[in-house]
DNA sequence: AAAGAAAGCGAACGTTCGCTCGATTTTACT
DNA sequence: AGTAAAATCGAGCGAACGTTCGCTTTCTTT
């Protein structure tokens, strides 16, 4: 099991299954808004919307996009579209949450146990790095469309930044309490390592060009970051 | 002067200057394609729309900025925006044509002639740091919206990000060279330093709420870097 | 102070947007 | 095969959008 610990295709079989019951989890939250009762089809059709939303707002914008967009590249009318959310603002939402519930339980789950601190911090950048490989379209949306959510759902999107930055605060506290670590800034530690992390699903397109594998990126990442913290 | 080199006021009262200038040699390039005639009319004005058009975008997204949004915001009559830009798309291209002009020039004049790797470094840190602190609202506009720019306009704003990060990896280079640096792949370590510089102008509601002056995120990333870099 | 030029104004135009709803098709069950 | 329920359809609605243009105000020159 633990030689698994850092390979991507076992990672990211466990994600997709995460992410399959994202779906599921998220008809079963929001039966009394969503029209169609049938679960089969409102899976088959909530993939659709989400997919073609991600695709068509991660290459122009989603206030760029049009329900006329979204109605031919999900291959739904527009009156059925309708019966999955009652307005354009409430997909920018619905697709933002479904993000949010998979990354924490992931994270949680992948980190969860570790005792270690440098091994902790190892596969914590691993978790986020190949997660955010496999949930990339929802990554870079939410990261773009953040200003455009509602109030509720943009004080999620800053809770969820804050912990997966707090995750790394807390190994690196640690670190320091078991001398595994120097006596650096916290705060400004982590922040640094999620800023890399982020640049892997913002800058893609370099890393793509560049021919980086996101194992060789993720490996680069733990040296840095333990070129910093190791005394 | 040397002292003055990490000086942010003294950067900050350069920049200003050339900030002045942008509007100038922007107005004299593209005189016909404005229609009014006046330079102290068209510098005020042109000053009065970009500062609206950066605040509201920043604020909701450009494509969701209307023109009466900006007509109110720049104390411009409908028509009267139209005689500095033909349509919004230009607009568009117009903001970001203008930081490229100034971080080029502010870039190269900051690092010509330093010898030493090491204090290159050091140097280029501080300059995209300050930059980005002075420029901020357009650096950050540059990125969110660069997905919606002409497909011209893109590849200058592509060409912008490579052309800082070619900064970064010559310097490397530069130190591997003459063994100031480790030997690391120069890419990927130029790439993490543009990283945690852009989370300055990307996060800037995160260092604000933790009172982080641009100095101490300076002289941090200084650590960070020359503790990987360094032998 | 008059006149001509420059700049600014904002109602109006045609188009496109988000969204609805009665009609139609598909599905599930007898 | 028949039928009722479920799901989908897409033309049509009013509102809002980007853009224009004839008119008014402001500035410059004499």
């Amino acid at each position: 099991m633990l030689e698994d610990a850092f390979d991507f295709d076992v990672f990211k079989n466990r994600v997709n299954m995460s992410k399959e019951n994202m779906y599921r989890e998220f008809f079963r939250e929001n039966r009394d808004s969503i029209k169609v009762k049938k679960e089969p089809v409102v899976i088959r059709n909530l993939i659709k919307i989400s997919e073609a939303t991600l695709s068509l707002s991660n290459e122009k914008g989603f206030s760029a996009m049009t329900m006329r967009d979204l109605s031919a590249g999900a291959g739904l009318s527009m009156g059925a579209l309708y019966s999955y959310f009652s307005n354009k603002d409430e997909l920018l939402d619905m697709i933002q949450q479904q993000s949010i519930k998979v990354a924490v339980k992931v994270l949680d789950d992948e980190l969860a146990g570790i005792e270690d601190s440098q091994l902790k911090l190892k596969r914590a950048i691993y978790a986020h790095l190949y997660l955010s490989e496999i949930m990339h379209p929802w990554f870079y949306f939410s990261f773009m469309e953040a200003k455009s959510l509602t109030k509720q759902v943009q004080k999620k999107a800053i809770a969820l930044e804050l912990f997966t930055e707090k995750i790394f605060i807390d190994i690196i506290e640690q670190g320091k309490r078991d001398s595994t670590f120097r006596d650096v800034n916290k705060e400004l530690a982590a922040g640094a390592i999620k800023a890399m992390l982020q640049d892997w699903y913002l800058k893609r397109w370099k890393y793509e060009m560049r021919h980086i594998p996101v194992e060789q990126y993720a490996g680069f990442l733990v040296d840095v970051t333990e070129s910093y913290l190791l005394p």
